[in-house]
DNA sequence: AATGAATGAGGGTTCATTCAT
DNA sequence: GATGAATGAACCCTCATTCAT
């Protein structure tokens, strides 16, 4: 790679990070584009050079967080080494739940912007095939009902943990996660 | 009440109600004052005579639309002749899931901008104390407990239902419900 | 006529004034509207109210400043105490060169941006209908002929006089005018 | 010359033409260095190293433009031959016609940009000197009234032709040429 | 109480030009 | 000579808010 090739990598990067950090502190809304390149310490032009507009950058920085959270997943949480899928499952989630704890921004821009479809997409990115990875961890057969366990898996905890790690309301994280983990176990042994 | 004061409340409502209507068509960013006043055949001057800015105008449209919502639940779910807390709890959901299909925008306002902390004061309008409601149906008498199990329920219903009605992924509402009916049964069961 | 309305009135006249002050000086192109609204001394979002935008301003002004010139031919140039049709024209053209040789930043405003149809417009709104109008001093009646000859002349006298007012090149408009009236008697005289 | 001065010269002309193209088609304004390259298949900075600015690229677009019209009328015109020095006129005017209305485009750009200063040195470069030229057609000695009558026939026949060209109003060339040409023989008769 | 003309900071975006490579 | 990433001033336009009437 040219030094030239490689000052653009690191162009985009600054701007990428400088703007997750912005839409984390004040909101997507509230940002413009001014605040990411006096941040990033840039021309404004620059800024168009790498992305279109402020929302194909948010597209692209979800897409980006979303890939190493997961990546994160496949290769710290040691889901491989079980031999449950309830256990696989748990431990997934344990790792996502702590890379979330360690980084309470990243949760809220990810929650705030994270559709199923991204997710999918993201997931897919970082291991070829997200259907086939799932398949080999739950055993479904069945591409929808295996997407509706997925699915219905991803949103309760999300959507359950986001209050309980941002705020600790309704109460914290140690205290939530036990009850959270049963139910998971119980979701998964529902019949579809 | 006199003639005046009904006539402020008369406009404080077309107010709201304009502004409803466009903040679920064209988003509330991308919905201006001007449009409001314009549609509702008033003064710009005129709301801030009732709203101290388009901040609070959405805030109490958040609230208005939840207590409604609630109130419909109270009225009309039936869950008071049922026996069983867990059918209790499943007829309000269903009266909740029916309301939100027949008004998907109601659905994506109130999704996007309601808050545990706003859900919980709406129900509280409604029937006075959210705790001494569902105390009645779930007979849990730990205050925490009964809100972590609230807090719960109402977590995953509200987001999983919520790409299901509005655009029917990964299954449609009719599909999904069995399976999510058993699944808060299941959470109902659960021990905290 | 309100005090509020009069001066409304007032600030679109001064945004006109001042436009087309700078229009002449410095051209349309490197006319911002913030030198519009700096010079008129008025805040920028208030040109958006009287304009939709600066191309509407421009045709606004043509028009405006056609009609002017129009009026005081009608008004000033004594060409309806005359017999004979060609003299009547050679009144209207002496008077309108008269009056672009005291202004000769209209007569560069106007020759840029004046098109036949535009000064069609302009004629027709200050003479009702500029058909009848020419009619009757030219004594054509074919709609179609006459309309070729007024072109004709139109174009002639404006674009000679153009470089002669401004520029006195290649000859001063005192030099040229015998000459470009003698012309015009003779385009007057010819067969369609 | 050598190979690399060849090569500038054929840059050079690129940059012309695509840029021709391109003001013609979106106009001078609306034509940024940026489209220009991108035709050309250059770089940006290239276009630097052949133009100080876009206004010097335009001002020499005109006159290379010019000269290739006047270069046609003494090469394919035929007026040489002919006898009458209102027929040489005539027969210069034609072959004028005859190119602008094949290339429209052409009249467009040159007539919103050509002035009487560059329209003069143009004649100058491909006939050596304008004034020796329509002194030989015209046989009129005096140069100050002979550049009256060039200007005047020029001005007349540029600018009733443009609209009637480029937008067939208020009728078609072929329509206006005969009657255009009986002016055109009646200003030469004209005295200064 | 109601009006709506006026404000002006700040939004996103463009693009002629420079200069290190 | 050729490149094209970087610049940043300047563009047009929006709109929440104010305030004289």
């Amino acid at each position: 790679m040219s030094k030239v090739e490689e000052n653009k990598l690191l162009k985009q990067s600054r701007l990428m990070e400088t703007a997750f950090s912005l839409f984390t502190t004040k909101g997507f809304a509230h940002t413009t584009i001014s605040d990411i390149v006096r941040e990033a310490d840039m021309a404004k032009g620059t800024f168009y050079l790498y992305f279109h507009d402020k929302y194909e950058l948010q597209e692209r920085l979800i897409v980006w967080k979303a890939e190493d959270l997961f990546q994160h997943v496949v290769a710290q949480s040691g889901y491989e080494k079980l031999e449950d899928p309830a256990d696989k499952v748990i431990a997934i989630i344990n790792d996502i739940l702590d890379q979330l704890q360690k980084t309470p921004h990243l949760l809220k821009f990810i929650n705030k912007n994270l559709s199923w479809g991204v997710f999918r997409r993201a997931i897919g990115r970082a291991e070829n095939n997200y259907i086939t990875f799932f398949q080999n961890i739950l055993g479904i057969q069945d591409a929808q009902k295996l997407e509706i366990m997925v699915y219905t898996i991803i949103e309760f905890v999300s959507s359950t943990c986001h209050s309980v790690i941002l705020e600790q309301n309704p109460v914290d994280l140690e205290t939530y996660r036990p009850f959270m983990t049963r139910i998971v176990r119980k979701i998964l042994e529902t019949e579809l």
